[in-house]
DNA sequence: CGCGACTTTGACAGATGTCAAGGCTTGTGG
DNA sequence: CCACAAGCCTTGACATCTGTCAAAGTCGCG
């Protein structure tokens, strides 16, 4: 298997290391797995609603967002993925897809058979629940997009989701001001968000000029993190990112 | 254990049962939980934003909402569970609450330690992946919130969810027109859809005068199943209760 | 250089929120 | 059994936010 094949595997067991307790060997289970790269162009429809999957999708680079629609055809996206996330890891217990997925922009993915996923599971009970967990950190953060999508104004919508893929790119660091690529159109931020795309460019205009952040040319500019923090009412809490759970399964 | 101690357990099995396959033994060690009684007054909050839990709570009588606030306090429920329901199965593996529980009326949980439950996930990896599908069809559930409160018009978002809680009820059958309880107040229904309870209040009125369904005196009343599910764009494959995750997981 | 996709803007429309008052239920105590 | 209080529901008038429609500007790729 080349660098290239590997490397998502790291990102992937890096990112289950920080929230669970692996073995060297499940480790190495981990980044034995097998993967069929594909790769889907920006706005490809790349599992369908019902379609039953045998396999989760790895992203190696590019942005997925899962989704459903209504009658009338508008897009709510529910979910956003991004390198070194497993999209579809539920679909190993829910094969039937109750969401579909749509490549943001061209986007390379590792398929990875649930079958193998499932093998190792069973072997390593650590690896079950370390997996079973990852199912649960993303429903944490499905749930503050509830909240996100029904209770907070346009400003704080658009803020909270830009401090959330922030963390999720590890881009927070000591200054208050730096940078990460978002590769979406605004027309897919707004159906992130729940708004128009004519009103999300209203409102980047005003977070613009508050001096809070800045996306231009599919990159996110952060001004102001603290700002943008407030406006967005930001409690990183719900991501799980601070060790936390992992300290607790130890104790336990 | 009473006959009302095990009743609750039994519920739980069953939905188990209708998307997992367990042994009798496995069976008998789902029946066999440690659960000790609690009860909540209307309203009370008995789960804070970040305390950390030792147990899940399974609903006995009355209705659970999990909730998430902005910073004016304005609330946002983000699930609602009922009898049989095993509220923060979650919480299992991510003990520190990243949202808070509210009993929306007087309710009695059992309280389950994770102890327990960790105890047969491990001694049965089949219970393990049954309690894992039960938090990826909680995930589902909660995607669909999403669209609904993103995408959806006022009454839309009414109708989708009477249509959620019917089906999760079991209470639909061959007839168009039954009732089932639903126990929370208008105001937390707002809370539940992302509006505000005098607008709730307003779009009542319009699915009455529409003949599609009551909402009166903690009971609704369907009147029109099928005019309920097209206002709603309602489908039901989302909750996985057809059976169908069962035939597959058969399968494979 | 030119086309297609994306972004930006203005004027106007429509949905939902806010505020405030009154009516109805329900449960409790006399 | 009645009266009262508290919480819940209902309604109207008005305010605000977000959506719709349409046109022009900009960027990126062939």
């Amino acid at each position: 298997m080349s660098f290239l094949d590997t490397t998502p595997f790291q990102l992937f067991l890096t990112k289950l290391l920080s929230r669970s307790e692996l073995s060297r060997e499940e480790q190495a289970e981990i980044l034995g797995l097998p993967g069929h790269p594909a790769q889907y162009e920006t706005s490809r429809d790349f599992v369908k609603l019902g379609e039953r999957v045998d396999h989760s999708c790895l992203v190696v680079e590019g942005m997925v967002g899962r989704f459903g629609q209504n009658q009338e055809g508008g897009r709510q996206i529910t979910a956003v993925h991004v390198a070194g996330d497993m999209v579809d890891l539920h679909s190993v217990m829910m094969p039937e897809a109750a969401s579909a997925l749509q490549a943001l922009t061209v986007t390379t993915v590792l398929r990875v058979p649930h079958e193998a996923l499932r093998r190792i599971a069973y072997a390593h009970p650590a690896i079950g629940e370390a997996l079973w967990r990852e199912c649960v950190v993303d429903a944490a953060v499905l749930s503050e997009w509830v909240v996100n999508v029904g209770r907070r104004t346009a400003q704080a919508r658009i803020a909270h989701l830009m401090c959330e893929l922030a963390c999720r790119y590890d881009a927070v660091g000591e200054s208050d001001q730096f940078d990460f690529p978002f590769l979406a159109t605004q027309n897919h931020l707004a159906d992130m968000v729940g708004l128009t795309s004519v009103h999300v460019n209203r409102t980047l205009k005003e977070l613009r000029e508050k001096g809070a952040m800045i996306l231009n040319r599919r990159v996110a500019n952060v001004i102001s993190w603290s700002k943008l923090v407030q406006i967005g009412q930001f409690d990183p809490n719900y991501l799980q990112m601070d060790g936390s759970a992992l300290r607790e399964s130890k104790a336990a």
